[in-house]
DNA sequence: TTGTGTTTTACGACCTCC
DNA sequence: GGAGGTCGTAAAACACAA
């Protein structure tokens, strides 16, 4: 049964598209460490139900200071949320209580992060309306049921699966809170969210390459395209003008420590 | 409706570390 | 040798323009 997929195109409980263009997940936000902003790193989920038993890991040298918010604190906020479908009664509780109070929005700028329940009746949105927020994906909860909750996408065996959001969003908030995950936490998370360890660390796998994917698009597109030199008319090579520096002179910026955007440590010469 | 581009799971090859 | 890392890739799922 692929109910997640049904209810994904029969149910217009969750207008718009299933998954974000981005998720709004600048490099920025994971950078090298930086001097703590006055601001959490990650607003999107700030808020998020997520206790931990264990003390932080220690992350590798690119992913340091970031990530400095220490569960317990979003757990003493927020409370233990409600198990997952398939969750274990382990010591940790999974997505968004009931009551769950997302990070407040600006004024006038509409519902807050998670205004709308996951998958609740009450998360209609204006009809045809494209809302096409980073967190849209989040509303859009479909619950296969019992174990695991991944809707099979193939009947013969399965090929891939789709991860419902909830099993994602936790999975983005642990991955937002370190990007290697322990043996563990990896070994509980699989457990309440019905996946298998396998499958939780090739998820941090391909997450890790998506964010390496944006922030090499990020820095190519900081970087702008060498100018074309119009081939000269003799067949000669043409001169080759002014120095690189002269050329691309926001290189220098991109090299330098006035860089605007913090460059990780592997992409580093 | 369809074609196309992007994103998301999943895997294999290869490498490093313990 | 096993576990887990990156890198590259396949293919389903999805979004969107024509």
């Amino acid at each position: 049964m692929y109910v997640g997929y049904v209810l994904d195109k029969d149910s217009p409980v969750y207008p718009g598209p299933a998954r974000p263009a981005s998720l709004g997940l600048g490099p920025q936000a994971y950078g090298p460490p930086a001097p703590p902003p006055a601001t959490p790193q990650y607003p999107d989920f700030a808020g998020y139900t997520h206790s931990h038993v264990e003390s932080p890991p220690a992350p590798p040298s690119a992913w340091g200071a970031p990530f400095h918010a220490p569960k317990d604190d979003w757990t003493a906020a927020y409370g233990p949320g409600p198990a997952a479908p398939a969750a274990s009664p382990a010591s940790l509780a999974f997505g968004p209580p009931p009551d769950f109070s997302p990070v407040p929005a600006p004024p006038g700028s509409g519902p807050g992060l998670l205004a709308q329940p996951l998958g609740g009746p009450g998360a209609p949105s204006p009809p045809g309306a494209q809302r096409r927020t980073p967190y849209e994906w989040m509303r859009r909860s479909v619950a296969v049921g019992g174990g695991g909750g991944s809707g099979k996408t193939r009947t013969k065996d399965k090929y891939r699966v789709v991860y419902t959001d909830h099993q994602r969003l936790e999975l983005e908030k642990e991955f937002h809170y370190s990007r290697y995950i322990t043996i563990r936490r990896k070994s509980e998370l699989a457990a309440n969210l019905g996946l298998t360890e396998r499958q939780v660390k090739i998820w941090f796998q391909n997450r890790r390459a998506k964010e390496r994917k944006v922030n090499k698009k990020k820095q190519q597109q900081q970087q702008p395209p060498p100018p074309q030199l119009p081939p000269a008319l003799d067949g000669t090579t043409v001169a080759a003008g002014p120095s690189l520096g002269v050329l691309c002179p926001s290189n220098a910026g991109l090299l330098g420590a006035s860089s605007p955007m913090p460059v990780k440590e592997e992409f580093l010469p």
